[in-house]
DNA sequence: TTGTGTTTTACGACCTCC
DNA sequence: GGAGGTCGTAAAACACAA
């Protein structure tokens, strides 16, 4: 099940991922959907993006904001671990939220998100809403594994239950996985079709090398970014 | 409209780490 | 043993060409 490719598993209990990875300039391609979005440079994602200061790890030699986007989430003035804040994640105006212009009215058609349904509920899967997916995907570009606190945050934040945000960081992990094989296809395709190297610093040759121990962070993002 | 391909949730199996 | 990791997969949701 394990193939030796994959022995260097990460314990996210280390969070050694967590202190190598550097946020990338985000790339929203699997968010189609979404216009103007992937541009770190609009200044409605600016708006929204700035450090977060709650995270027990640093970014070694830089800091979040050398040649990166900065975060605000809008989580930051929201519930913290004990919950009690006034966000309400439905309430989202069409058109306000930047990952409202392609689907359908999601309210209209998901009654309930937050129980978690599964597939032997009346429904197999509920579809998250775009603000939903929005703020994982800010977390997510913000550490590819999500510690507990920050789960446990995200969940009430979000109206989705703890298992759900795990899952969803799994999922997204596989996704990028998924991205960064076909992108090493490609790059190696090309490189066996032309007689030059692959050109360095394309989004396929990109390698986080602060560590020898970040293998898996390497492979995880060094083709996507 | 419909067929088809892709993406998104959700889970089970199996593994590692504490 | 439990939590959480990957991998593979099911099926709904979705995009899009014909």
């Amino acid at each position: 099940m394990y193939p030796s490719s994959q022995s260097a598993r990460h314990p996210a209990q280390t969070l050694s991922m967590s202190a190598q990875y550097i946020p990338p300039p985000y790339d929203f391609t699997g968010y189609h959907h979404v216009p103007g979005v992937g541009d770190p440079s609009t200044s409605a994602w600016n708006s929204i993006y700035t450090p977060r200061d709650e995270y027990p790890y640093s970014f070694p030699g830089s800091s979040p904001s050398a040649g990166q986007v900065s975060f605000t989430s809008e989580l930051s003035g929201t519930p913290t671990a004990a919950g009690g804040g006034s966000f309400t994640p439905y309430n989202y105006i069409s058109g306000q939220d930047p990952f409202n212009s392609r689907r359908r009215p999601q309210e209209s058609i998901r009654p309930s998100v937050s129980g978690g349904k599964t597939r032997t509920k009346d429904k197999y899967r509920v579809v998250y809403t775009d603000h939903q997916r929005l703020e994982l995907e800010k977390e997510f570009q913000f550490n590819r594994y999500i510690t507990m606190r920050r789960k446990t945050e995200l969940s009430m934040a979000l109206s989705l239950s703890e298992r759900q945000v795990k899952i969803w960081f799994q999922n997204r992990r596989a996704k990028e996985r998924k991205i960064n094989r076909k992108k090493l296809q490609h790059s190696q395709q090309a490189s066996t079709t032309t007689p030059t190297p692959p050109v360095l610093g394309g989004p396929a040759d990109i390698h986080i090398t602060t560590s020898p121990s970040s293998n898996i962070l390497s492979d995880a993002i060094s083709e996507e970014y």
